[in-house]
RNA sequence: GAGGCUGUAGCUCAGUCGGUAGAGCAACGGACUUUUAAUCCGUAGGUCCUGGGUUCGAGUCCCAGCAGCCUCACCA
């Protein structure tokens, strides 16, 4: 095994008097700090009789993972890695001294040592840290995978997250990413005046959207709980109690399928903003967007597989049934020929109300084909039991879907605070239908907040995983999900 | 939930017509004080996903199962 050899030189570690698990080490600088400071190194003008050009360069400390080694006799040139960068190491037997030179002989690919020493340029120019002192920080007594391919199979990858991060290229770059879009659309809205709250992940009536919950039990009170389908609901409960502006960016949860697009967990940001409507949320939503691309350095170009998408402001705004018209060739007022379009597709229309028929030949023939960034706005009210309906016109809903590359993004209303038309919604979309398969899940202590007085507002909400997605250019949602759901691992047997 | 593809050394992958297991990297031993996926010589390393079946003989063919990926369904 090759966890013999490890563990044979992890011996040695403790012979030699170092503890092979390591401990605090202060003051190293970050690689990419180390990195900037090329500028420092100082060439001395040749001598006589000198082959080389003495350089005088910044004493450096650096930490990292060995990533790569090169043995070469009484010389060994490594690669270090932390979460800024990587850099070359060299160790030579004279430059370093015996003790450190027996230590140097027990590294191992995946092992995590600290260094002191000069940062120079070797002969062929590459930036390196000539090591003065090695601190030995932790051993690894795994083999690391590859060094040139990594990790590719995508189940190792996803259930060693770990090896992944640490060895494979982009991996931690990337999550860093989804970690500082997070940041900034938290700062986002900060500068927008919002404040963010912590709802309640356990609910008992699973709402605010159409979504299969998860199903759980409070022994002590002996009550069936749902874990949280949307945020939606708690969140205008608190524009009733005067919170005005506010948002939550937390976990959600879908009981259905896993798709390159779906994870049973997911992060969703909703935002609600007193006396706005959706206009304003779709101006946020454009602002979260291009703050977000900024927060990671990207410009406004995204490369998406063979497409590039364009986030170059402001994005395209058309209206559900101009796009409709658009893709379908059938005018959407025209229940008879949109009936006829369903049909031809094999989309089972029996008994369905005209709108949710549109709405189905819509997400058929018309979401696959939005490239966008596009705002699609002004949806038909029966599918948006939770919309305010457009002054004048009763059939429209004031409501705006953003997609990209045929996802939806967000999603986004002026929110219905009619509590006597918001129970109706309720009880007309519950008839007919699973009561799981409803976005309208009848919930009495909600009414009872509208009836106190809800402010009108846009509420928004965007799908974080997918907005890391599109930003970062990754077609699949486990990309940018550091643990997703697998199936449980079979224990290796013997 | 349905269909298709995949599963071989720690990792990345070959493996022909069914004839008894291969490479590169990693590891181990040796050479090498400016290498860059270092190089060179040598060594070792296998529950071929699991369980059945066919066969004189199975990594290979058949059946079942497990896991992953893709497509579809559900959905964001």
């Amino acid at each position: 095994m090759h966890e013999a050899s490890r563990r044979a030189k992890l011996r040695k570690i403790q012979e030699l008097g170092i503890d092979p698990w390591g401990s605090r080490f202060d003051d190293h600088a970050r690689i990419a700090d180390i990195r900037a400071r090329e500028g420092e190194i100082t060439v001395e003008p040749l001598a006589e009789g000198q082959r080389e050009p003495h350089q005088n360069g910044p004493k450096v400390r650096a930490a990292g993972r060995i990533v790569l080694q090169r043995k070469k006799g009484k010389l060994i040139f490594l690669d270090i890695r932390d979460w800024t960068g990587q850099i070359q190491l060299f160790v030579g037997r004279g430059q370093v001294g015996e003790e450190n030179w027996a230590l140097a002989e027990c590294l191992d690919l995946g092992d995590l040592v600290g260094v002191d020493g000069e940062l120079k340029r070797t002969k062929t120019g590459e930036l390196t840290i000539f090591v003065e002192k090695l601190h030995f920080l932790t051993k690894s007594i795994e083999t690391p995978p590859e060094k040139h391919h990594g990790l590719t199979d995508p189940e190792l990858r996803q259930r060693m997250r770990y090896i992944d991060l640490a060895y494979t290229e982009g991996v931690l770059p990337k999550f860093l990413d989804r970690t500082k879009i997070v940041a900034s659309v938290r700062r986002t809205l900060a500068a927008s005046g919002y404040v963010e709250v912590e709802g309640p992940t356990l609910h008992a009536i699973a709402g605010g959207a159409a979504a299969r919950p998860f199903k759980t039990h409070h022994n002590a009170l002996d009550m069936p709980l749902f874990m949280r389908i949307a945020l939606e609901l708690h969140l205008k409960r608190l524009l009733v109690g005067g919170m005005e502006r506010v948002y939550e960016l937390g976990r959600v949860y879908r009981n259905e399928g896993i798709s390159p697009r779906h994870n049973p967990e997911f992060t969703m940001l909703e935002a609600y903003q007193a006396y706005g409507d959706y206009g304003t949320m779709m101006d946020l939503t454009e602002r979260i967007i291009l703050d977000a691309l900024d927060a990671i350095g990207a410009g406004r170009q995204i490369t998406w597989g063979e497409r590039t998408i364009d986030f170059t402001s402001p994005f395209a705004r058309k209206t559900y049934d101009e796009l409709f018209a658009e893709h379908t060739g059938v005018s959407p007022d025209d229940a008879a020929a949109v009936k006829k379009l369903a049909d031809g597709i094999g989309l089972e229309t029996a008994g369905k109300h005209p709108d949710v028929i549109k709405s189905e030949v819509f997400e058929e023939r018309v979401e696959d084909a939005l490239v966008g960034p596009i705002f699609v706005i002004d949806y038909p009210a029966s599918i948006c039991p939770l919309t305010k309906r457009k002054q004048g016109s009763e059939h429209i809903a004031e409501r705006f879907e953003l997609f990209i590359q045929g996802m939806e993004l967000a999603n986004a209303y002026t929110e219905l605070n009619d509590p006597d038309l918001q129970e109706e919604l309720f009880r007309t979309q519950l008839q007919g239908q699973k009561e799981e398969d409803s976005m309208a899940k009848m919930d009495h202590d909600f009414i009872r907040a509208l009836r106190h007085g809800m402010p009108p507002a846009g509420g928004l909400g965007i799908g974080i995983d997918r907005l890391v997605m599109l930003l970062t250019g990754s077609q699949n949602i486990r990309e940018v999900i550091l643990f997703p759901l697998l199936r449980h691992e079979e224990p290796r047997r013997g």
